[in-house]
Order: structure tokens, then sequence, then C-alpha cells
DNA sequence: AGCACGCCGACT
DNA sequence: GTCGGCGTGCTC
């Protein structure tokens, strides 16, 4: 007999099934009959029964059920009678496991988050089944159709295994209640009710009853009245697509096709493959010019960068995170089973990568940011999923970003420089300028700043006070006692805390050293709220807002222009545009430089790019307080050469046989005891000693950060081309701690979320 | 991943 | 003597 092979969004192998008891229905078949002579099962979503409940997976494949040496069990339904994805779009999703050396489960899991809708569950007993043989609760089983809510799962996974269930299963749809108008106005109604119904008619529908009542000024009870009367209703309304909707906010100094004007597409020549360069609404041109070459699936790192985009595309599918599950699900469905073609672009993040269509090309914007890489599940850099998926599908892959990233094949990608001019930039030699951490250089440009009323960004490395508390008479440091980690000082003086950001250990900072009795402390790395409090010193007359992931002022008065400092972390990067920015200021650009971790220069200088786009057409003076001016990425901003950044920085790569060079892979082992996770280290090192050639293996050494939230970790780094990587992986023993595995790592520090 | 099962330390 | 720690194994 035929078994299914079912991916579910697991860490885990897909598991066999047999076909479910209920015929496929009339549907199924005429789909076939549409759609040519593949499986009327290949692809589509599966609900089955697991450990006592049921769960939604995929079908990936087809088998014998005659090879298992176990009794399977049947799935329970399909949730519809098309298929969610096609072949190649399963083909791709197997390719993409194997390149992340993860089962196909995770895979599956990070691209559709969505997959599992809220079921609805009927079910009875078979009918002419003993009622004898039910356990005590489900009596009522017997007596026909019930709500499967309520009843014991595990109960009914027995009479299921029993094969004396029966089974109605399917995807809780979506609705929505909107109210819309009945009657028009008459003279029964109060003024206020008559407000309300013709606010109701100019509106076409409301959200709900309060909605209504605020948008006309009238209160909850007036529109209550219009329903209660018979004048409106509420109305049972499916989700509708966000193609083609407007988004309210025009980002500043943007000029999309909202105000009538369309982005005019810039021409670029067909072979180029890597654009890099120009300024953010260059590159949307040249975006522009892609996607007019017919569907198009085009990747954000990021939703903010995502939604910026998205009022120059006004015919765009946007398919991210943000939209609800259910919508996105929606999405599915309309491409899937109703064949819905996205005629032009879809903007979406990672998730979009699934997207059951076929688009003429796939374009990865900004593809070095760090946000592309997963940090959990199946930890996948996205560009190279977005590549392979290209590369599977026969179609060409064109990265768009302001500075290229080394990775994913990048000498062999034709380039395509657009128009760079050197940014302002004002290197301040710590070495020789006095004043800390704001030095009386950087007060003038600030006080520049205040007398022209204009705005500063000020960005540092960390939230909080200072990177770290020390004694200044002892070498006394506040460390977290869970992770190797120092101890973030939040809040100077008597209320200071001390935090550990990894772990999130807080505790009292000591009133006198806990080691030699000393008051005196030195707080080293400033943060955020050192430098509001420097700031506040240093040029009073601005107002400071603090921007940090975790905290953020209201910038009302900045957006209107008013004068004024953003201080915060790299979060003000997603942050709205300031309208009269003027100064950019790092009083510490070392402290984004600290990461142990070979890419940490890419990272810096890539930075440093991004921030002289954070207005887009102003030219802001970029200013950076430095300990090292003669730094590459220093220079590729003054000569407008970020290429030639990257160039060098290949070199580097080549003599070490880094990425890109050669593929990574961290084997990272933890355990609560330092010598059991050693021991796993050494144990793994060894097996792999007997095959690798010298070169490919790293390690095993104690992690950069060898301890954390009270894990004690080691790592192993194999280098080597994805074949060659994947000779190394096959047969790993089982490590006696906790191994987890990071293809393509772009962290050192810290440990592997899951 | 989640969950059950199974074997060694501090305690009502 | 038990409660409960987590280390190990399994899920079709």
């Amino acid at each position: 007999m035929q078994a299914l092979r079912v991916a579910l969004p697991l860490p885990l192998e897909p598991m066999s099934y047999l076909p479910p008891h209920t015929p496929q229905g009339e549907e199924a078949l005429e789909y076939r009959h549409r759609q040519g002579p593949h499986s009327p099962s290949l692809g589509r979503r599966v609900v089955v029964p697991w450990r006592g409940e049921l769960r939604v997976g995929i079908v990936v494949g087809l088998e014998d059920s005659a090879h298992k040496g176990f009794t399977l069990r049947h799935a329970v339904a399909y949730l519809e009678p098309y298929p969610w994805l096609r072949p190649q779009d399963i083909h791709f999703l197997e390719q993409a496991a194997q390149e992340l050396f993860a089962p196909l489960g995770s895979v599956l899991a990070d691209l559709l988050p969505f997959l599992e809708p809220p079921l609805k569950h009927r079910l009875r007993l078979l009918p002419g089944t003993a009622t004898s043989v039910l356990p005590s609760g489900l009596e009522s089983l017997a007596e026909g159709w019930q709500e499967g809510r309520g009843y014991d799962p595990k109960l009914l996974d027995y009479l299921r295994e029993g094969g004396v269930l029966e089974e109605l299963v399917e995807e809780q749809r979506p609705s929505r209640q909107i109210l819309v108008p009945l009657k028009t106005p008459d003279t029964a109604l109060s003024a206020k009710g008559r407000l309300a119904l013709e606010t109701l008619h100019a509106l076409g529908r409301a959200e709900s009853m309060a909605a209504l009542a605020q948008q006309a000024g009238v209160s909850a009870g007036v529109v209550r009245g219009l329903v209660e009367k018979g004048y409106a209703a509420f109305q049972e309304s499916p989700l509708e697509l966000p193609i083609g909707a407007q988004p309210q906010a025009v980002p500043i100094g943007d000029r999309p096709a909202v105000e009538g004007r369309a982005l005019e597409p810039l021409p670029l020549p067909p072979e180029a493959q890597r654009i890099s360069g120009g300024r953010w609404l260059l590159r949307l041109r040249a975006l522009s010019g892609l996607v007019r070459e017919g569907p198009t699936l085009v990747l954000f790192p990021e939703v903010a960068q995502l939604k910026r985009c998205l009022p120059h595309f006004p015919h765009a599918l946007p398919f991210h995170g943000e939209l609800s599950p259910e919508l996105r699900r929606q999405i599915f469905h309309r491409i899937a089973g109703e064949g819905l073609s996205p005629g032009g672009v879809v903007l979406s993040t990672y998730q979009g990568l699934l997207l059951p269509f076929s688009p003429r090309r796939i374009v990865v914007m900004e593809e070095g940011s760090d946000a592309y890489k997963l940090s959990a599940g199946s930890r996948a850099f996205i560009p190279y999923l977005a590549e392979l998926r290209a590369k599977l599908a026969g179609i060409p892959y064109t990265t768009v970003s302001l500075v290229s990233s080394l990775e994913s094949e990048w000498e062999l990608r034709q380039g395509h420089g657009l128009p760079l001019q050197p940014p302002r930039l004002h290197l301040l030699d710590m070495r020789q300028e006095r004043g800390w951490p704001i030095s009386g250089a950087a007060v003038n440009l600030l006080q520049q700043v205040a007398e022209k009323k204009r705005q500063a960004v000020v960005l540092v490395a960390r939230r909080g006070y200072s990177a770290l508390l020390r004694c200044k008479h002892c070498d006394w440091k506040a460390m977290c006692p869970d992770c190797a980690l120092p101890l973030r000082l939040h809040r100077a003086g008597r209320a200071g805390r001390l935090l550990c950001h990894q772990c999130g250990h807080e505790e009292k900072a000591p009133p006198l050293c806990p080691q030699c009795g000393s008051e005196v402390f030195e707080p080293r790395g400033p943060g955020v709220e050192w430098l509001l409090e420097a700031l506040q010193a240093a040029v009073p007359s601005l107002p400071r807002y603090r921007y940090t992931a975790e905290e953020k002022d209201r910038l009302e008065p900045l957006l209107a222009g008013e004068p004024g400092l953003l201080v915060g972390t790299t979060a003000i990067l997603r942050a709205p545009t300031l309208p009269e920015l003027a100064l950019v200021l790092l009083p510490y650009a070392e402290g984004f430089l600290l990461d142990s971790d070979f890419r940490a220069s890419e990272r810096y200088h890539r930075l440093l790019w991004q921030l002289t786009e954070l207005h887009p057409r102003r030219r802001p003076l970029l200013a950076l307080q430095t300990f090292d001016p003669a730094h590459p990425a220093h220079l590729s901003l003054q000569q407008a050469d970020p290429e030639g950044f990257l160039r060098n920085e290949l070199l580097l790569r080549r003599a070490l046989d880094y990425p890109p060079v050669q593929r990574m892979i961290k084997l990272e082992l933890s355990h609560a005891k330092e010598p059991v996770a050693r021991d796993a280290a050494m144990e793994l090192a060894e097996f792999l000693r007997g095959r690798t050639r010298p070169g490919e293996l790293l390690g095993p050494a104690p992690a950069p950060v060898p301890k954390v939230r009270g894990q004690y970790v080691f790592h192993l780094l194999l280098k080597g081309s994805t074949q060659r990587l994947r000779e190394l992986m096959q047969g790993l023993p089982p490590a006696r701690a906790r191994l987890r595995i990071d293809p393509d790592p772009h962290s050192f520090v810290g440990l592997l979320e899951d």
C-alpha cells in the first residue's frame, strides 16, 4: 500500500502515514484533472495523529508502506484539495535541509511558521460500534456528531487507533465581522444617530462599533442604537489581500507613486547580478527596473525596510511576519488553490521563500545584513537559500545592496556599481582629542547643530550606562555569575544596577569594592545612559531622545523638525527619518568592532555606510571618535570605495581559508559541567580528526565566551566545500553533551538559541 | 521540539 | 523510605 511521507514543523525528518480513511473528495479529483498527472496528495497539508494529538504537516513524498517494519497509522484528513507546495518547492525544501545540515521539518518550521491553522474538529463513533467499548467520558460520542473540543485527546486517540472514530477536520477559516449600513438615514433618527449612519455610508463599512463611534465623533451607545434599530448590521467578511494597500505614512524624502509620480526605473546592464552602491532611492529605481521584467520575488532582511519600500511598489504583494498568520495562509490559498499569480512583485521577508509561485527572478536586498541569519531553528542564512532556489529554478539571482557582502560567490557574480559619492566624514582621533565620552571637538559640532536648530544622531554600541564596572584601586570587575561576561552597569550612582545582557542576571551595584573595599569605581565603555548624561552637560539646549530596541521615547517633536538629539543603539537604523538630520556622531566607534569574529570588520564597514543613508536625501556629517583613524573601513568611506575594502578583506579571508573561500560549520557542545562539555568536544574532535585533512578542523576550543547561562561552551569548526562538509558530517556519532550545529555561523559569541 | 521513562541525591 | 533532578530515547 502507498504511504505518505509527512513533514511536520518539528526538528525531525518526515514521518510515514497511511492515507486518510475518508475519500479525498470530488474536488481533489477534479483538481488533478485540471493540473495534470502528478500525485493528488503530494504537497498537500494533512492532519495526522501525533503523540496522541492532531498536528498539521505537508506531504513531501510517497513510498511503499511495506518497507516499514511496523504498522503505520492513518492520516486523519487533508486540509484542502490542492497542494500548498509544488514538487519543485518540495525539492527546494529538501535541498535546503541538506545544505543546512538540518532536519527537513526544521526548515519547514522556519519557512512556514504559519502552517498549522486552528482546526475545526467534529467527530462521532463509527455507526454500529458497540457503545460498551467506550471509555468513560466519551459516552456522548455515541449520540452523533460532536465538537472535538473538550474531549481528552489521549482517549480520542485510543478510539482512533481502534478504528472506531469518524472525524471531520477542517481549517478554521478566518472571518471577521464588519459593520455595514442597511438603511439610509430617516427622520426617526437622532442627530447623532444620523451623523453616525451617514459616516458609515460614507465609509462603506467599519471594523467595529467602537471604530465607527470614534470616526463619527459620537458615543458607542449611539452606534449600538443603530444596530439595535436595524439601520446597520454586522456582516461576515473575508480577509482581504494586502495587494495595492497604501501604507498611510510616506517616509520623508521619498516620492512614491502615492504622490502620482512613479519611480522611474533605472536601466541596468542585463548581465548585472550584484548591484551595489548608489543611494537608497537609486537602488529602488534599480529594483524597479528589475521587477519590470516579470514576476519577481524580492527579499528584505527586515520588515521595517520592506515597509519603507512598499509605497514605491503599489501593486506589489507584501508578505512578512507582521501579517497575521490567517492572512499569510489566505495568501497561500489564493496562490496555491486559485492559481492567483502575484503578477508583478512579491516583497517579502524570508517567509516568502516557499510561496508556490514561479518568479522569473529572485532579488535579495542588502544581502549582507545580519538579520538574514536566523538565530534559531535551522539557523539558515537566507541569501544562500534564495540563491539555491534561483539555481534550482534556473532563474537569475540578483542582489541589490548599498555594500555587497563577501558571501555568495562574490567574485563570480557580475558586479554593477551605482554612482557613489564620498560621504562627509570627520575622524576625531581620540589619542589626541580631550574629553570623554564627548570630546571638545564633538561638543563644537553639537553646538553648531544647536545653533542652526538642527538634529543629530548619537550612536553607541551598548544600552545601559557602561559596558563594565571596574574598581579603580584593585582590578576587580563586576562579572556575571552564570556567564563569562562582565555585567553591564545600568544607571550610575546610588541606584545603579548591574545586568547581564546575555542571560538577564541582575544585581545591585555594590557601594564598596567587594575585593579591596575601595569606594571608587570606574565605568568603562560608554552606553546610551552615559551619553544621555554627558550630552545633557555638554549641550543642555538640545533635548535628548532615547532610542533602543527596549526603550523608545516618543519622537513627535523631532519628526516635526524641532531640534534635538536622538541617542541610542543600532535600533536607530530602523527609526523614522529625522527631517533635519545634520550630524551623526559615534562617540566610541571601536565599540562596534569588539566582537571576536572574523566578520567584525566587514560588519563595521557596512554599518558606517548605512549611517551615511540615515536621511534619504541630505548628507549629514558623520563624525567618528576613534582610536584607529586609519582603519580600512574609514578609508573606504573617504575614497567612496567599498569594493576596494571588500577586495582587501577577501585577501585576508583567503589567507586564512575563511568564508567565502570555504564554507564553515560550527559545532557547539554545551553542558552545565565543564569537564563533560570539554570531553564531549574532545571526543567529537577525535572522531573528526580521523577523517579530516589538516586545516579542515579547528578546535576544540572554549567558545569566546566560555560560559553562558551556566552552560560551558566548546566549539569545533569545520571548513570545506559544501560537498566536503557533507562528507565530514555524515554519520557523526552521538555526542555526550548537547550538540548544536550552526551552518555558516555569523557569530561566535554566546550560546546558540533554540 | 516535547514528552515519557529511568536512574541517583536531599528531605517532608 | 520518597520527590525530583536531568540524561536518553522516541515520535510514523
